[in-house]
DNA sequence: AAATCGGGGCG
DNA sequence: CGCCCAGATTT
């Protein structure tokens, strides 16, 4: 094989300078993280949880939020959902929260309170998949298990000069390999937390500070001059669908009217105003009408439009519109969310709403303070 | 293998 | 405005 090594694996002694100098350079410069001042593995599996897909920025707040309200597996397992999701409100992808509330109800259960030491067990747990799984088992347990992310992926593609996209199941089998030949045999967790810190401050996705690179003398895309335009993707993705989504603030005895959307699907779990999508050469008011009529099967009137506003998820983006309505005929019942509520304002912050719904929640408080004066 | 699942930050 | 983030799960 190409890659200057005897029978096509990584080379072992340039995978050992490696290994060295990414330790020698962590150990210098890792910043301080709530996460890295504890090995309590319910805490380590807290933040890998919180951090998929997710930056330390975003994570921190909502880390120390959760360890001062559940310190304890077993204060996370005796909580309720409607809890926890209020917690995780705003960090997305909100069927982690129901997967995090599900494994620690599973380790106190099965495990009297400790976690499974090893990524082969980790891997069962909900919401735990092998990246997880390899960085549990490495930094609270000290396993020589691999540990491959986005930033791991764009380390090792630049450092070995992998052109192939990297979201392809061939190329990620192949980076699984590097990643695994550059686990420290002595320090595991930080070895694996070398690379992808190094990743998030210097081998960023553009502009990479290669000047104060660690291992900038043993890069081969650097060498070649690739190292910006590394890692290629497979995919040009296409433009995003635009959706027109109407709801109403159906008002009554200074209530609101809202409905928890059904767990597992987009924002499971979390409450909204009715509503839904306006078909093709539908009207705003005729669309509201008729998704009311599905939904909570009344009959409405639609009053004025309190707010529009924009909004964008990883997969489409929508013209969000909330208007006044009000019930004509029948009483409301769930037909397609969980449960319905009438809320007080005072209320909204005890629920967890979608951040689209918890800007128009402000509009809506403006809105009524604004009429008073 | 491809689709689904949030929200925010950055150039 | 597109891209990316300490990915997992479902189809």
């Amino acid at each position: 094989m190409a890659r200057g090594a005897p029978g096509g694996g990584p080379d072992r002694a340039r995978c050992a300078a490696l290994r060295r100098r990414l330790l020698a350079w962590y150990r210098a410069n890792a910043r301080d993280l709530p996460w890295r001042r504890t090995r309590d593995p319910y805490r380590i599996w807290l933040s890998e949880i919180m951090l998929q897909q997710t930056r330390v920025k975003t994570v921190r707040p909502y880390y120390d939020r959760f360890t001062r309200a559940f310190p304890r597996v077993e204060d996370l397992a005796a909580a309720g959902a409607g809890e926890v999701l209020k917690l995780w409100e705003g960090l997305g992808y909100y069927s982690r929260a129901r997967h995090l509330l599900e494994a620690a109800r599973w380790v106190v259960r099965e495990g009297g309170g400790r976690f499974p030491e090893t990524a082969a067990e980790l891997v069962g747990l909900p919401g735990v998949g092998r990246y997880t799984a390899g960085a549990i088992a490495s930094i609270a347990f000290g396993e020589r298990a691999p540990v491959l992310d986005g930033n791991v992926k764009r380390v090792l593609a630049r450092l070995f000069l992998v052109r192939e996209p990297v979201d392809e199941g061939a190329t990620e089998a192949r980076l699984w390999t590097l990643a695994a030949a550059l686990v420290s045999p002595r320090a595991p967790g930080d070895s694996n937390q070398a690379l992808m810190e190094l990743g998030a401050r210097v081998c960023r996705p553009r502009r990479p500070d290669c000047t104060v690179c660690p291992v900038r003398a043993l890069c081969r895309a650097r060498a070649a001059g690739e190292a910006e335009a590394l890692p290629a993707r497979r995919a040009a993705r296409r433009a995003l669908p635009h959706h027109e989504i109407v709801a109403a603030a159906i008002g009554r005895n200074g209530r609101y009217l809202f409905g928890q959307r059904p767990l597992g699907g987009l924002l499971g779990g979390l409450w909204e105003f009715p509503g839904g999508k306006v078909e093709r050469g539908e009207a705003h008011a005729e669309a509201l009408v008729r998704e009311l009529r599905e939904e909570l099967g009344v009959e409405t009137a639609v009053g004025a439009r309190i707010a529009s506003l924009e909004h964008a998820y990883s997969h489409f983006r929508i013209t969000l519109h909330l208007h006044r309505a009000r019930i004509s005929r029948g009483r409301p019942v769930p037909r397609f969310h969980t449960e319905l509520k009438w809320l007080l304002p005072a209320q909204f912050d005890r629920y967890a709403f979608p951040a689209a719904t918890r800007r128009l929640l402000a509009v809506l408080g403006r809105a009524k303070t604004g009429a008073k004066r």
